[in-house]
DNA sequence: GCATTTATAGATCATATGATCAATAAGGGA
DNA sequence: TCCCTTATTGATCATATGATCTATAAATGC
């Protein structure tokens, strides 16, 4: 086996002995979430290191484990991808629901269609970890379960989608974001067009004008 | 680190010694395909061994490494799973688009909505396996393409998708068995009614009646 | 029942890997 | 310039892991 470590060396040839501590173990994470996004979180801390010009046994000076590493990995990944004012954006109804939507995900999108978000939420995810369920159980709260009275009260008709309805939505424009950088297929550099197109689609079918 | 080992013991605590060589290779790949599909393609040897109620070494008997076992994993996967008569199928215009859409999307969810398919399908494609990539220029070709004509066909206004609006509704759906299989999210036991919803609002954005 | 074949097990090897610890030297303060 | 703190290194440990090889015993044919 032993997976091929994308050995793109050490980061800064420079950067030499003896930083502040709380600037080596940034830069520590900083290059644990660049790594674990290549090679996975299986990675392996030798492989690490070396990526990042210092000895293994450095790593384990700012972290008393590579669990302990990775959980700081989470933490900086995770950490506000979801800013905690669009439930009240979303909900602003002195704006179309056709603009909030499209702000929403073309910043959610450039959030979080990024390499090493994609990646390793995905890692993390097929690794059974909890954080996975608890952020989407998050988004479909304070984002999806909202929406779902704004469709219904800007339909003509007052037809309202189901919770399904709008996973569908998000899934779709989620997708662009795991083609790109799951399975590296070729796709559109902007993705705010497909997106607007996936949005208005959805609304059409729930008579928002 | 060292992930938890879903042991789930020995699939078969009867099966013992001597099977026909065809019958323990058959057996092995099976029992590699759930394990790997539980813990990952870096799971270890030991490990499935123990789950197969057979000896490690065992294992090297019938491939010459453990790459050429996930090989094995890989092709027991990836076969047949997009059966090829569906390009005849989806472009029979003696039948209602809408009805060839929903069959596809029908047997197509209940091929890959399964736990095995739907991790070493990500698992090999976070590796960078080429399988995946070919897997989905392939159906990009062979289903996606020529829908493009059929929903430009069937448009009362000849209003045509794009490439990138037919990933967005075949992501949509797909994205309903992510949900389940790799971040375990509560699902639909049965997911037509989203699937037939998705393909309804894809077709009435183009006009398909 | 016996001999032969060979599927399987058990012991073992070489290396990889997470983690530890004493030795070293970089950098700041006097 | 020298000293002292401590960030960093290098050697090392215990175990894990893919792979190999010989011994064993289950099935098959006579």
């Amino acid at each position: 086996m032993e997976r091929p470590v994308s050995a793109a060396a050490t980061t800064d040839p420079v950067s030499r002995r003896r930083l502040q501590p709380e600037e080596r173990r940034q830069q520590i994470i900083d290059g644990a979430v660049a790594f674990f996004a290549d090679v996975g979180l299986e990675g392996k801390t030798r492989d690490l290191a070396k990526r990042l010009g210092v000895t293994q046994s450095l790593l384990f000076n700012y972290f008393s484990s590579k669990d302990n590493l990775i959980e700081a990995v989470y933490e900086h990944v995770y950490l506000n991808r979801l800013s905690d004012d669009w439930p009240r954006r979303l909900t602003d109804r002195t704006r179309p629901l056709r603009d909030r939507l499209l702000d929403f995900y073309a910043e959610y999108s450039t959030l979080i269609f990024q390499y090493e978000w994609m990646r390793i939420f995905m890692f993390s995810g097929l690794a059974g970890a909890e954080l996975n369920r608890r952020y989407l159980e998050h988004l479909g709260s304070v984002i999806l379960t909202p929406l779902l009275a704004e469709i219904g009260a800007a339909s003509r008709t007052g037809s309202r989608p189901g919770m399904e309805d709008l996973w569908n939505l998000h899934g779709g424009i989620v997708y662009i974001g795991i083609r790109q950088h799951i399975y590296r297929m070729p796709c559109p550099d902007d993705p705010s067009e497909a997106i607007e197109g996936a949005i208005d689609r959805f609304l059409h079918a729930f008579d928002v004008v």
